[in-house]
DNA sequence: CTGCACGCCTGCCCGC
DNA sequence: TGCGGGCAGGCGTGCA
């Protein structure tokens, strides 16, 4: 489900109930996600202050006063969201409800405020850990991934070095992690469409003006969307339960048989599947 | 090394 | 209404 977008709208709406706050009790309510959950996980969160929710690519971090980062990662269905108990009021926290247990719920932080945060995931392809703090970017899962899109470390001439040679079409290289961390299907989409580049095209065959156009289109399309509180087609919500709204805004995404959005192109939006994926684009304006 | 298919899961939507 | 097939925002593994 989410990507960068997503993940950074969840970071931010929980932040006002995590930050500076200490975790009281954490409910496990079963033995793993995709993988098996650390040892003793609730028992290391437990008594925690959160000192600080980050997030790198499509993970969430949160750093703890143990010295110890909680690494949270939501899969395709994963969500976090706030319960507030009735007449609990918090700065920065809307659109709360009560908690009620629902299928799929299958941990929860219970903050000392008395706020909850619940991680519902029907996939259960999300992720949990636990690492230390200060190795985090060693970790298994955050060491390969290539620079933060809305960040210094991408640059047109970081984007064209990791495109040089790649025989491989520019929809996966931009899905490959270690080229730049945070994209997944919608957004590559939609940065393809903005820079008129074909899907299909050959990472290495893109002239280095369109590697440069990609740069800002990938920076806007995110914070757009980041603005946009994400985009729900089916199972994203933001932390306070609300949708996100950017999917209104797709250009490509999703909009197979539609005509084309580009001024001046009559073209219409035509869904290929690449890599066991489907790629939406206008084959009249992306060449 | 590269590129790709597959599996992990559940839920939803569509056609019959 | 029921049932089977296809599809879904990710990502690690294993294969050629």
């Amino acid at each position: 489900m989410p990507e960068l977008p997503e993940v950074e709208t969840v970071r931010r709406g929980l932040s006002p109930v995590m930050e500076g706050q200490v975790i009281a009790r954490a409910h496990v309510r079963r033995p793993d996600l995709r993988w098996p959950f650390p040892p003793r996980m609730a028992e290391r969160l437990e008594g925690q202050a959160v000192l600080r929710l980050r997030r790198r690519s499509k993970y969430i971090l949160a750093d703890l006063a143990s010295g110890e980062s909680l690494l949270i990662h939501l899969g395709m269905s994963g969500r976090m969201t706030i319960a507030l108990p009735d007449g609990l009021v918090l700065p920065g926290v809307f659109h709360h409800k009560p908690y009620a247990f629902e299928k799929h719920d299958h941990v929860e932080f219970e903050m000392a405020s008395g706020a909850r945060v619940v991680f519902n995931d029907p996939r259960r392809f999300g992720a949990m850990d636990l690492l230390p703090t200060s190795t985090a970017e060693t970790h298994k899962l955050l060491s390969a991934l290539g620079p933060e899109p809305l960040g210094n470390d991408f640059h047109e001439e970081q984007l064209a070095k990791a495109l040089m040679g790649k025989q491989t079409p520019i929809k996966a290289a931009l899905l490959d992690q270690r080229i730049v961390a945070g994209l997944g299907n919608i957004y590559v989409c939609e940065a393809l469409w903005r820079t008129g580049i074909s899907p299909k095209r050959r990472a290495a065959n893109i002239g280095p003006v369109r590697v440069a156009r990609l740069v800002p289109a990938i920076r806007d399309v995110l914070r757009e969307a980041i603005e946009a509180g994400g985009s729900s087609l089916r199972d994203h919500r933001q932390a306070s339960g609300e949708l996100g709204y950017f999917q209104h805004s797709f250009a490509a995404y999703d909009r197979a048989g539609q005509p084309c959005r580009k001024d001046g192109c009559t073209g219409e939006i035509t869904r290929i599947v690449q890599s066991g994926r489907s790629s939406f684009y206008c084959p009249t304006c992306q060449r």
